[in-house]
DNA sequence: TACAAGAGATTGTATATACAAGCACGGGGG
DNA sequence: CCCCCGTGCTTGTATATACAATCTCTTGTA
């Protein structure tokens, strides 16, 4: 490595296996060399190899397991599309005066097509629960959400009148992966009831899932009523790295 | 700071900061203490308070300056809801036969609404264009941009045959933050046409704005049929750490 | 007054070192 | 055969140190 080069050590170590991933030499799940081999190979400080990737690691590029070794991630780099919070937390801070109710909390036999999502036996046992959440009595977000059991064993027996179900769901199992999907469509009638909307108005459909480890632990949808409400943000400089416009 | 509590110690400084900006000791725009007078009072090494101070300077919270020091970040820590890529990107990683069709590319006068959310004077002159991406022969989506001419004086002039209209707009100004919001609707009667969908159909819009320094550069919306698209990705652990569920 | 040079403070990067924590594997004892 | 434990490798974290780069402010000089 060029210790004159405008760039610094880090980012062209980074750019070192960025560039090794991309052709191809180190292929998706890939041993990547130790940080002691590449100190020698490279000749830079172990700690200079390390910040590099973690950052890598960050970025989702590669996939570090203590005790083991570093991998290429099993993902090809693809974009990430939405990063989406709470919607909860949202809605207070906009000052909003917020409630939200339980309306089903049971037990379930998974269809094929859900099983199939969530990685299960076709008609195994999943946790299903409707929760609704209104911001002055004005219906906001419906979400309805499956649990592995497997996962959350005790998802039913918990108290959710205040709402703290994602972190009971947190409390319980560390999420290592989550996709996101937001799709506009015309729910089915119940839902619609519950948003208060009629059948000509278009809601967003946002599906969630978390992965803990390589087992899916929840799919949810959460709808949107069109008319009332929209989701998005602005964002900072430091976040625009990974941002490219169309 | 303990040493020996279960949080690593770049954690726990990461929370000591984090705190005192939620409680509003730190405000807005105020000075941190440097890395030094940190080493002294939390009796850490700069290593570590400054491996801290880096990443809170990642997420956003706080801005560091080389020479002058660290300061609080101006917006609040908000919640970017949505992070998006381009659209363009993910049709070729999905490996799509990708075409893209300019179709209106003009000078235009600001409406009042338009204008105020460009921040600019009510019928101004604003450049305008309209975009097409299909898959395959099929629409799947429509953009619509309008442009600050203050930013991109010769953007009309440009040849965007090849589809380059955003990386010419970054090559003319660094975009300094960008905001994002997604709603669910039925498009006007000639974004249907373009997007071949029929009047019951809802579609995504995703409303786009940049900021260049303080100045609005461009207001877009791009267009999604709803029955042939959504939006969406997979995240890494690293993200997470800014997610909470809901 | 205007401008240049320099000192001091602050963040950015790089290194060497050390120990902790987690995983894989093999050897020994039951 | 199975289980436990130790050994070695790997990543995670923490420290002390050093120098580079950048900004601010003061001081000196024309």
């Amino acid at each position: 490595m060029d210790q004159s080069a405008r760039q610094p050590l880090y980012r062209q170590v980074k750019e070192f296996i960025s560039d090794k991933i991309d052709s191809g030499e180190l292929a998706t799940g890939m041993r990547i060399p130790s940080e002691t081999e590449l100190v020698t190979t490279l000749n830079v400080s172990r700690m200079t190899v390390n910040r590099a990737l973690r950052e890598l690691s960050d970025e989702g590029r590669i996939r570090r397991v203590q005790g083991r070794g570093t991998f290429v991630a099993e993902r090809k780099p693809q974009s990430p599309l939405l990063e989406i919070r709470s919607i909860a937390e949202e809605i207070r801070a906009r000052g909003g005066r917020h409630s939200c109710t339980v309306h089903v909390l049971q037990e379930e036999k998974a269809s094929p097509q859900l099983a199939a999502a969530m990685q299960l036996a076709p008609y195994s046992t999943v946790y299903y629960s409707v929760i609704v959440h209104k911001d002055n009595d004005v219906p906001i977000q419906v979400g309805c959400r499956y649990i592995n059991p497997a996962v959350a064993p005790h998802y039913l027996e918990q108290d959710f009148t205040r709402c703290t179900a994602s972190e009971y769901l947190l409390s319980v199992a560390p999420v290592s992966s989550i996709e996101h999907v937001v799709e506009a469509l015309i729910p089915d009638r119940w839902i619609r009831d519950l948003l208060q909307v009629n059948s000509a108005e278009p809601c967003l459909a946002l599906h969630r899932k978390t992965w803990v480890g390589e087992q899916v632990a929840t799919f949810s949808t959460f709808y949107y009523p069109g008319s009332r409400y929209t989701l998005g943000g602005r964002f900072h400089p430091s976040s625009l790295t990974t941002i490219s416009l169309t």
